[in-house]
DNA sequence: TTGTACGCGTTATCAA
DNA sequence: TTGATAACGCGTACAA
């Protein structure tokens, strides 16, 4: 192990020297500064970071907390946050939690072990109040979910506004049973996309079928989504369309209807919601509402790093969406 | 910031006995210990991992590499990586390096600035020969991919055999036109399953045809190997059945062959590689030579935690792989 | 059984 | 412009 004493001996300077010349910390003779450098190559010196860490009490990590990475959704998101971290001159390491709360803890302890500056959650059920604690004490950014009423900076969508986008696209093609498949969790997304549907529907003057509206797995599932439309189709008087709130759910949907006999988008429309990359395989290929995910990451990096050095930074950032739309869906015909 | 010394205070105790009491070294008084822990508690006390770090020379950090998160392929092998690090009482940190050169080696600096312990690499290229200055200085095991003639640990299954099984599955259908479909890398999975595929041909007294090979992206995706496909229905004779060497290519293959209006597996046979998570929503369901994901994980962190312990661990071990026959693939049929 | 004190490798202050 | 030196927080010989 090389350390910088070594390298002070080996260039024939102290070892102040050799971390100034490392650091660009005050003045130093450029003639040192180059003496210094060629041995700190030819001893392939590394500064150690638990030494550096100890002493500036920071230490150049970010955490990226993620429940599952099997979830296309989040791949732009953390591409998003480690080019933001890695402009910082900051690693972003990412913590597979796998929704489990004691995984998750155990990753936001780091941030009480000093072994990283801040995190970026990357899902949160609404009941996780113990957060709190984290985010009073430590800088904590959630993306793309958040907790309404708590002071922890969130970057997001309008996902209220994007859901009334997509019944206003639907309620436009003369859909009047529009279902909604959302999913069996707590996410301030899930609610407040539910929240747009059932205003829209109003606003249109449409009274809300309580049937009509039926639930995914957690997770989104694909093979959650699958039933939850069948059950769907299974209804005395079926949807003519299908407003679901994950694309993953929605190719479960497609599936199901083609099974089912019917083609999609001449005999039922469905809809997706992040447009994912996976979109391209699925045929019919799915109409969607598009999240910006690599921005998303972005400006929840760059929120975190405020947060980290101490400037301002708003609490609540909310991104751009659009619609995207494509094969999955079309004007509602009579059937024959 | 509370530290040990504040421990120590509040217990009425010194700092040496609260770390006796926290790391249960040496002989303690049960009382005394009880005492340290309330303090502990009502201190929302943690010790400083970088003081500790520096202290101890080592980190209880494995990182990760991964060129992708997009690739389901990799889910399964990253929670078998973390179940494992868990169990030996470490954090595994996933790095998203984008099949980026300086980003990679960014990412194995860290081992050399003590900051994790070891590292398990995702995917190498063949040409990555620079990795061997870091295997020999720090451990390093290579998951599903290895550098053939260098003395680095790895773990995959065997891809030779593995293409055999395939081939001798597609020969047995009485398929004779058989296509390969590749990807333009140089992994040695890539050229192992091209060799298998040839020597089978040759080993059925088949001569293989130099247009029946084609190659699909770097990274398999799907668009690419869509466009392989088109490429192959296009040939003056075309193949009865084509080979992917992924899963995400065969879905192309599958799109390519629905579109130029055959069907899958009447017309022609797809088969796919790995078995992916995403294979329950491609209709037909893709026949594949399934990898034992999760198991290549664990198998990747227990040869890291021995080399890391300095504990004796093969260099090779290779795991067993199975072919799972689903919907697209089927006996050769006679065109009409 | 417990406490004192040194050192891990840095950075940064202060004096030269 | 440089060097000596005191922290940073912890673990552990060694002494008590």
């Amino acid at each position: 192990m090389t350390t910088i004493s070594d390298v002070a001996t080996h260039a024939g300077v102290s070892i102040a020297t050799v971390s100034r010349a490392l650091s660009n910390y005050g003045r130093i003779n450029p003639t040192t500064r180059e003496k210094v450098l060629t041995s700190v190559g030819a001893l392939h010196y590394s500064p150690n970071r638990s030494a550096r860490n100890l002493r500036r009490n920071q230490t150049g990590v970010i955490l990226i907390l993620t429940p599952n990475m099997t979830n296309p959704y989040y791949a732009s998101i953390l591409t998003g946050i480690s080019d933001t971290a890695t402009l910082h001159g900051s690693a972003a390491f990412i913590c597979n939690t796998l929704d489990d709360q004691d995984r998750t803890i155990a990753a936001l302890d780091r941030l009480r072990q000093h072994q990283a500056d801040g995190a970026i959650l990357l899902s949160t059920d609404t009941d996780s109040t113990w957060l709190d604690d984290y985010a009073a004490d430590f800088p904590l950014v959630l993306c793309s979910e958040f907790l309404p009423g708590h002071d922890i900076a969130h970057v997001s969508i309008d996902n209220r506004a994007a859901s009334c986008d997509v019944m206003r696209y639907l309620l436009g093609l003369e859909h009047t049973r529009i279902a909604h498949l959302s999913a069996d969790n707590t996410y301030q997304s899930t609610l407040d996309r539910l929240a747009g549907y059932r205003e829209s529907l109003i606003a249109a003057g449409i009274t809300p079928v309580p049937e009509y509206v039926v639930y995914g797995s957690p997770d989104y599932s694909f093979s959650s989504g699958k039933a939850a439309a069948q059950a769907l189709l299974d209804l005395s008087e079926p949807p003519t369309a299908i407003f679901c709130i994950s694309d993953t759910l929605a190719m479960g949907a497609v599936v199901a209807a083609q099974e089912a006999g019917l083609r999609v988008p001449d005999d039922i429309s469905i809809t997706g919601f992040d447009d994912v990359a996976v979109n391209e395989v699925i045929r019919p290929q799915l109409t969607t509402l598009a999240q910006p995910c690599y921005a998303l990451g972005v400006t929840s990096a760059t929120a975190l790093f405020a947060l980290i050095g101490h400037e301002p930074t708003p609490l609540e950032h909310v991104l751009d969406h659009h619609l995207v739309i494509r094969q999955s869906s079309g004007i509602k015909t009579v059937r024959v």
